[in-house]
This record gives C-alpha cells, structure tokens and sequence, in this order.
DNA sequence: TGCAAATACTTTGCATGCAAATTAAAATAT
DNA sequence: ATATTTTAATTTGCATGCAAAGTATTTGCA
C-alpha cells in the first residue's frame, strides 16, 4: 500500500492551509496596533468600499460565515466602529454602516498592505499576481 | 483618499481565507464518513508517513499549533485512531503511535483526495501544481 | 553538585468557521 | 385573507488557531 495520493507534500489543501495561517499570522502585529482582528479587518475593508450594507451583502462579499458575522459585528460595534440599524423597508434586514472612527480608522490601515508584503519576500509581485489568479479559479 | 491598496479584490489574504476556506469545506464531507475533522486528517496523513513520532514532530510536519494539537490528540486518542505513551528516554517527550485502526483507516481514505478534487473543475492539473509551487514560497 | 535556562507539552482565554436549530418578517400560494 | 414557504439574522454547540501562562524534565554551566 503505497497511497502517493496521502502523502502531506502532495496535498493543495495542507499548502492552502499553511499559508493562508502563515498570512494571517503576518497581519497580526499590525492589525492588534489598530485593534482589529483579521475577520474584523476583512469586515473593515468591504465597509471602506462600500458603506451601509446589509449582513447579507456583507456575507457576499467578505465570504465570512452569517453566524460568525453576527459575532464580529457585535464586537466591532462595541468598539464603536459600526452601528448597526435596522432597516425599516425591510426589518429582517439589518444595515451596517460605519461610525466616524471607523472611516478614520481607513488612514491608520493604509499602510498594512505595504508592511505586511514585506514579510514575503520569497515571492516576487508577478508571482503574488499569478498567485492570486489562480487562487480565483478555486475560488 | 483611494486607497486603492484596501481593496479586497487586490488582497492575496483574502482570496488564500477564501480558497483554504472552500477546501476544508470540500472535505468536510467525505471525512465526516470517517468521523474526521480536517485537522485530524491532517495529523493521520502524518502518521500514515511516519508512525511513532514525538509531538514536536509531529507539529514540525502538520504545522499546527501545539496547544491546538494537544486537543486534537487527545480527541483522536478518545476515537482509538492513536495511543499517546511517554518517551522512556526523555520523559517531557511523548510518542504518537496509530492503532490498528487508525492504520485501516488509511485505505478507507485512499479516495479522498481524488473525490475532492473532482469537486474542483475550474483548475486543471497543471495549475495545481503551480499553485502548489507558489504557495511554497510563501511557507 | 546545584541551579538557572532551555525544552516539550498542557492549559486557558478569546475569536472565529461551520452546521443546525431558532426567531422574526416578508413573500406566495391556495 | 390565511396558511405555507422563503428569507435575513441570531443562537448554539463543537472544533480549532493562537498567544500567554503554567508544569515537568532535562541541559548547561558556574
């Protein structure tokens, strides 16, 4: 029984694993300067792009899990960062927007990107672009 | 202010979150039939290479976290999959052994990794393989 | 030899990821 | 119009990922 198809080094999911950890764990120190945890960080991002979304909208486009969310969002709104409101055409519907420190909070992360890319330097830009090609097609 | 740079459709940690994200989710499936989780998979696959291994070993090779991999064990140790004994020659070290079932469950998985990857139809081979080497370099 | 420093693990506390059950409200069907 | 179904979120339970603190042991060194 050889099993080839086992073995660790053969496995997308184990190199998908490592670094996607590896990344996060590189967005750690930065992100704690800010007080932001990486799923709160991602949540922060959409809102910059677009405000006063609703928790599904948000969902689709962060591809965070609903309950989870609703946890994040909790505590990003203790922290002031979002209100939450519920919207009145539709009240199932709940509509995040960001609070004033929230959208300040956009100047103080501008640099993350920049910082933490520079952890990696056993990768070139092509190959981050190349990278993130093919991370679309798994999608 | 654009900050073209916090765009989530130019972060390469947002599209790993996705892709590791989507991948462990395909196997949740055909490794609950074997009631495993994936991290749990991720350690058998390790003992299928290389039985009787230390923990640190054994977190050398999987790359996760030892508290996380304390917890993992002693559920995997519950399922009869391994036996966990102290090193006689050093007794902070303690060894990793599969049980006889934990050995049988290797052929049961056999098909894993081809049933997932047949769940993915928008990447060929090739590409795998080009992910695989860009996702190494960034370790 | 004796003790500080290094090792190998474990434990604890917090923040998710995810499936499944639940709740509230809106859309549909009969 | 009312019951059924669907949709939007929340809640719950389980399993990590990770930092930090704690516990044994073993090493290394004065």
């Amino acid at each position: 029984m050889e099993f080839e198809q086992l073995r660790l080094k053969n496995q997308l999911c184990h190199r998908l694993y490592k670094a996607s950890n590896s990344v996060v764990r590189a967005y750690r120190e930065p992100l704690a300067a800010l007080n932001l945890t990486y799923p709160q960080y991602i949540v922060m991002m959409a809102l910059w792009e677009q405000d006063e979304i609703s928790i599904a909208a948000l969902i689709e486009n962060t591809v965070i899990d609903g309950g989870a969310l609703t946890q994040i969002l909790k505590k990003m709104a203790e922290k002031q960062l979002v209100h939450i409101v519920k919207q009145q055409t539709d009240k199932r519907q709940k509509l995040v927007k960001l609070t004033s420190q929230g959208h300040a909070l956009k100047a103080q992360a501008s640099d993350i990107p920049e910082r933490v890319s520079c952890k990696f330097t056993g990768i070139s830009k092509d190959q981050v672009k190349q990278l993130m090609q093919l991370l679309d097609q798994i999608g």
